[in-house]
DNA sequence: ACAGTGACAAGTC
DNA sequence: AGACTTGCCACTG
């Protein structure tokens, strides 16, 4: 059965998996970096689907505000922020400090994940 | 075929 | 600071 299109779904995988412990990265940005500009949603919707072995560090994905995907206090939530926290980043109130936690692609980031 | 939904985002008011 | 609108596109009923 179809699903999205599997290179741009590995593609985001690909993209995901470049952010580093500790830091946390949009899912605007990762659309962006994936070569799909605009497509924030489908980054979410990717994500949702991905197979747990797929080892993705989807807990470091976040709104562009820093806010949870995931409503506060959900299961989903609490999850996701127990793993930031296993990393150093703080939560607070279902959101984060980008100023401080952002990550900053640089180019051999960029050139890591070789098209 | 079609309308609604969604782990989103940016712009406007 | 919110609320609302538009763009996005795969998926679902």
């Amino acid at each position: 059965m179809p699903r999205f299109n599997q290179e741009k779904a590995q593609q985001i995988w690909n993209t995901v998996r470049l952010v580093p412990i500790g830091k946390v990265c949009s899912y605007g940005l990762i659309a962006d970096l994936a070569g799909l500009p605009g497509r924030a949603r489908m980054v979410g919707s990717v994500l949702r689907q991905a197979p747990a072995d797929a080892q993705l560090p989807w807990h470091r994905i976040l709104r562009s505000n820093g806010a949870l995907a995931f409503a506060a206090g959900s299961a989903a939530a609490q999850r996701q922020k127990g793993l930031l926290q296993e990393e150093g980043v703080v939560v607070s109130g279902n959101r984060v400090d980008m100023r401080r936690y952002a990550w900053q692609p640089d180019l051999s980031d960029l050139l890591a994940m070789d098209y």
